[in-house]
DNA sequence: ATCGCGTTGAAAATTCTTGTCAAACCTGGG
DNA sequence: CCCAGGTTTGACAAGAATTTTCAACGCGAT
């Protein structure tokens, strides 16, 4: 079994994602991580994001057509996505505890995460 | 401005997923519909998806990795997804009405659809 | 029937993501 | 301190999903 270890490379890589808002996809994520381990690979990057994904350090957004994106600042917010334009927003919101109802309802399931989000249009998109 | 129309392919694409329990991803649901329109192609099958997704009339479920799957049952069920094999699993759940919560605590956002997931481990996959 | 415009088929192209593999790196044990 | 085992990296190839392209087609309105 695979032990996950925490290197320069993966925490190089989480701290771009903690200190952004917003929501870089691997790509993006590599231009930044360059600037302080600047020979890393764009296969390591995407290596990390799946180990810390995996360890539950970040979440993944996935739209059609694009790229996916990481978020990995875990605070209790969601997401707001909007399907004209494909840009995410994160709402800060107080939302039932979806966890516990679910896995009352559930056996044979062990839920382990929550994810909630919101499709629409942002405002920069009604005015189209 | 693109006025999108119900055309045979979009209709037999649409059927074919009102018909299905398993999610199918394109790939799946082109073999599928080759059964009624055999001339069809995969890249209609891709259009008529995203034209059906922007007219409301199905869902995407993204898993990392894997091909998009739709699902068109919009009877307010749910999904779980497996992170260990990816299986995506239908629940009925009666959950708070996060749209209308989320609705009263934006500006400027007008939200359409409320999506669920919870992730966690399937019940075959937890016996490894 | 004809015009206009969205749609289709077919295949190529693009893009994102994963796989491969040798070299480098850790970490614990001797 | 040095070695052995396994993990991770970098570089690049490979793979797969999805989109793009473009000529031909279909449908609705005139």
């Amino acid at each position: 079994m695979a032990i996950i270890r925490f290197t320069r490379q993966r925490q190089a890589v989480l701290e771009v994602l903690q200190a952004s808002r917003e929501h870089p996809d691997a790509a993006r994520v590599f231009e930044t991580v360059r600037e302080t381990v600047p020979h890393i690979s764009l296969g390591t990057v995407y290596r990390s994001l799946e180990a810390l994904a995996l360890e539950g350090h970040l979440i993944r957004i996935q739209q059609p057509g694009q790229a996916t994106r990481y978020d990995a600042r875990l605070d209790g917010h969601h997401h707001l996505v909007c399907d004209a334009c494909g840009e995410v927003f994160d709402v800060m919101l107080e939302l039932p505890d979806l966890k516990q109802i679910a896995s009352r309802a559930l056996t044979g399931f062990s839920v382990q995460k929550t994810q909630v989000e919101f499709h629409g249009v942002c405002q920069a998109c009604q005015k189209n």
